[in-house]
RNA sequence: GCGCUCGUAGCUCAAUGGAUAGAGCAACUCCCUUCUAAGGAGUAGGUUGUGGGUUCGACUCCCGCCGAGCGCACCA
C-alpha cells in the first residue's frame, strides 16, 4: 500500500476515534514543498459540524497523529494555514523506495486495488473501406493506455474494437470501387498499403455521388440491402475489400505495439440488436414512429433516436445494443469501458438509457469516455472530402522527423568529436521508437475530454513536454549506468553521508510513483501520469546537471588523467547515485511503459 | 430553438473545492576541457470570457450574459 493510502486509513481511524464520524477528507500532495510531502484538510472540513476551530481539530489530529510517526516513516506534523495538517516524511523513509523499486523492477508502481476484477475495453473502432485517420490513432492511444492503466491495477482487461463492417457506408465503399476506372482487381497485387488507399479513395467517391446523384443514391442503397442479404453479387469483393482493410489496421496495431483480444463486427451483432429492439417494441420501450421503429428518448430529457429504420435495417443504434450482451458472454466483465469521439456523447446517453431498460445489469456497468476531437488548421477531418490525415501519415512523418533530429544531432560542430550516439543500424529503430513517443505523448499529456488543435510544428514537439524528452532522460540513466559499469562501479542502496537537495527532491518525487498511476486510473487520465514523469525528467536533469553522479576520467593528450573528486573520497555517494539514477531509469520506463510509449536505449 | 461540452500567459495546454494559478513553445540572457545540449540556469508574460451567488476557502460548484465547438429522425 503506498504511503498516501496508509495516511487516508490512519487519519479515517482517528477522526472516529475523536470525533466518532465520518468525513470525506482529501490527502493531497501539497504542490509547495513547504506545506509537507503531504497534507489533509480533514480538519478544515470537520470544523463546522464540530462547532470548533479549525486549528483546534487540527491540533487533535497531530497529537494523535504522532503516536504512528514511527510506523508511518513521518519525520514531523505541521499545522500550518487555515487548519491545514502538514506532514513530512523522514528521510530514512524516502530511502526506502530505492529498495522498494530495486525488488519490485518493472512491477513498481502496480498495486491491487482492482484486482480480481474483469475489465473490457474498446476503443479506436475504426470502420473496414474507410481510412485510419489521426482521430483512430487517438482513440487507440488512449484507450491504449486507460487498458494499460487498468491492468496495473491488478485488473485483468481485455481491449476488444468494434468495426462497422456493415450499413451505408460499406454500400458507399463498394459503389466507389464498382464505379472506380481502377478496378479491383488491379490492386490485388499492391502493397498493403496501397490496397487501403484504394478503397478509401472508393469511399470518397462513392460518398460524393450518394450527395449529388439521385440515381447513385437509389443503387447505393439497393448495394446496402444486398450486403444485409448477404447477396452473392456483391460478397466476393465486400470479402476482399473487408479483408484488406483488416489486415491494414492490424499493421497498425503492431506497429503501435498493441493488439487487440476480441474483435466485433456489426454484421455479427446487427440482428440480435434488431431482435431486442423488436422484442422491446412490444414491451413499450420503443415506439413505431413514420414507419421506422425508435427509442423515445425524449421521455426521458434526452432526443429520439431512430433504431430500426424504414428499410427494416438496424441503424447503428440497434446495433450497439447487440453489441453489449455479444461483449458479456465474451467477457462477463464487472466494468465496460468504451471509448470514442465526444462527438457521439449524447448520442451514447440516449443508448445507455435504452440499454438500461433492457439489460439494465449491463448499462450500470458500462462507462462512456468521449475523447475530444483532433482538428485540423484547415477544420473538421472528412474522409469524403479528403481533408483527412492519415495515422499512418502521421507516424511516417515523426518517424522522418526524428531521423532528421539523429542525423542532426550527429553533424552538430560542437560534438563532433563525440561518438555516434546510435548506430546507423539502429537509427531507423530509434527513429520508430522516438517518433511514436512524440505522437502519443503529444496526444495523452492533454486531458481526454479537449480537442486537439492539430498541427504538426505545434503538436509533435522533441523538445520540452514532449515524448522524447522523457525518452532521453531515460536513455541518461541508461547511459550513465553502462558509463558506471565499464568503470567497475556498481549501484548500491547505501545511506549516503550527506544528501543534496537534488535528491531529496528526487525521492520525494519518487514516492508519488504508484499514487500517481492509481489516480490516472481511477480517473481515465493518462495526462496526469505524463505530468507526473515529465515532472520527475525534469527533477532528474536538474539532479544530472548540477551534481557529478560517476567519476569520470579526462584525456589530456596522450596522458590519461583522473579528476580526484569528492566522490572518490566517499565511497558511498556515487554508489548512492547510482542507485537512485538506476530507480529514476526504472520508473521512467514504468511510467512510458504504462502510457504505451516505447524507450530506447540510446538515441 | 433545445441539449451537451468548453472559454486560464502571445500560442498549445495543466491544476482531486485548498495555501503564492503551473508547464512547454515562442521571445530575451547565460551554460558544452563533467557523465548524451533532444539538456540545464534565469528574465518577461495572468483581473482564470463577464456579472452575480454558495463556501472558512472558487479556475473548479450554482444562476444570468457574451463567445466557440458538437449533437438534435431513419449516417456512423
Amino acid at each position: 500500500m503506498d504511503i498516501k493510502s496508509q495516511l487516508q486509513t490512519q487519519l479515517k481511524q482517528i477522526i472516529q476515534e475523536l470525533f466518532d464520524t465520518e468525513v470525506s477528507f482529501s490527502v493531497d500532495v501539497p504542490e509547495n514543498a513547504e506545506h509537507g510531502d503531504y497534507s489533509t484538510n480533514a480538519a478544515l472540513i470537520l470544523a463546522k459540524p464540530q462547532g470548533k476551530s479549525p486549528r483546534e481539530i487540527a491540533g487533535q489530529i497531530q497529537q494523535r497523529l504522532e503516536n504512528s510517526k514511527q510506523e508511518l516513516g513521518i519525520e514531523k506534523i505541521d499545522i500550518a494555514g487555515a487548519g491545514f495538517v502538514n506532514i513530512f516524511i523522514s528521510q530514512e523513509k524516502l530511502f526506502q523506495v530505492l529498495t522498494e523499486i530495486e525488488e519490485k523492477k518493472d512491477t513498481f508502481g502496480k498495486n491491487e486495488l482492482l484486482s480480481g476484477k474483469k475489465i473490457i475495453t474498446e476503443f479506436t473502432d475504426p470502420n473496414p473501406f474507410k481510412e485510419f485517420h489521426i482521430g483512430h490513432l487517438y482513440s487507440n492511444t488512449v484507450g491504449e493506455a486507460i487498458s494499460r492503466l487498468y491492468a496495473a491495477q491488478g485488473a485483468e482487461v481485455k481491449r476488444v474494437c468494434y468495426q462497422g463492417d456493415i450499413g451505408l457506408h460499406v454500400a458507399k465503399a463498394l459503389y466507389g470501387i464498382l464505379n472506380n476506372e481502377v478496378k479491383i482487381e488491379d490492386v490485388e497485387d499492391k502493397s498493403i498499403e496501397e490496397k487501403a488507399k484504394y478503397l478509401g479513395q472508393s469511399y470518397a467517391k462513392g460518398a460524393t455521388a450518394y450527395e449529388e446523384n439521385e440515381e447513385a443514391k437509389a443503387e447505393i442503397i439497393e448495394i446496402n440491402k444486398k450486403v444485409f442479404a448477404k447477396d452473392a453479387s456483391i460478397m466476393e469483393i465486400y470479402e476482399k475489400g473487408k479483408t484488406w482493410s483488416l489486415e491494414y489496421f492490424n499493421n497498425i496495431y503492431a506497429r503501435l505495439g498493441m493488439q487487440f483480444d476480441q474483435f466485433f463486427f456489426e454484421s455479427e451483432v446487427g440482428e440480435d440488436g434488431k431482435k431486442l429492439v423488436l422484442g422491446y417494441l412490444e414491451k413499450g420501450v420503443f415506439e413505431e414512429s413514420e414507419g421506422a421503429v425508435i427509442f423515445p428518448g425524449e421521455k426521458y430529457g434526452l432526443h429520439n433516436r431512430v433504431f430500426i429504420n424504414a428499410l427494416d435495417l438496424p441503424t447503428y443504434e440497434a446495433k450497439e445494443l447487440g453489441l453489449a450482451p455479444a461483449k458479456y458472454d465474451y467477457f462477463p466483465y464487472d466494468e465496460s469501458v468504451i471509448i470514442t469521439g465526444n462527438e457521439i456523447n449524447e448520442y451514447f446517453k440516449v443508448l445507455l438509457k435504452a440499454l438500461s431498460l433492457i439489460r439494465p445489469e449491463l448499462a450500470e456497468k458500462t462507462v462512456h469516455i468521449g475523447h475530444g476531437m483532433v482538428r485540423l488548421p484547415q477544420g473538421k477531418m472528412s474522409s469524403r472530402t479528403g481533408n483527412v490525415l492519415t495515422g499512418e501519415w502521421l507516424l511516417d512523418e515523426a518517424k522522418k522527423r526524428a531521423y532528421n533530429k539523429i542525423q542532426e544531432v550527429t553533424r552538430s560542430e560542437k560534438r563532433e568529436n563525440r561518438e555516434a550516439r546510435v548506430s546507423i543500424a539502429d537509427q531507423l529503430e530509434v527513429s520508430e521508437k522516438v517518433g511514436i513517443g512524440a505522437i502519443k505523448y503529444a496526444l495523452l499529456k492533454n486531458g481526454i475530454g479537449g480537442d486537439i488543435a492539430f498541427s504538426f510544428d505545434e503538436s509533435i514537439s522533441f523538445e520540452g513536454n514532449a515524448g522524447p524528452y522523457l525518452q532521453y532522460t531515460y536513455v541518461r540513466t541508461q547511459s550513465l549506468m553502462e558509463k558506471a559499469k565499464n568503470q567497475g562501479m556498481t549501484p548500491e542502496i547505501v545511506t549516503p553521508t550527506t544528501y543534496t537537495s537534488e535528491e531529496t527532491v528526487l525521492l520525494k518525487h519518487l514516492i508519488h510513483f504508484s499514487e500517481a498511476v492509481a489516480y490516472a486510473a481511477a480517473s481515465y487520465s493518462p495526462n496526469h501520469l505524463a505530468e507526473y514523469l515529465f515532472a520527475l525528467a525534469q527533477k532528474f536533469n536538474a539532479f544530472y546537471a548540477n551534481q557529478q553522479i560517476i567519476s569520470v576520467s579526462i584525456t589530456d593528450g596522450d596522458n590519461v588523467s583522473v579528476t580526484p573528486s569528492k566522490l572518490q573520497l566517499d565511497s558511498t555517494i556515487p554508489k548512492f547515485r547510482l542507485a537512485l539514477t538506476q530507480s529514476v531509469g526504472q520508473t521512467l520506463k514504468n511510467g512510458l511503459t504504462l502510457l504505451g510509449i516505447p524507450t530506447v536505449e540510446k538515441m
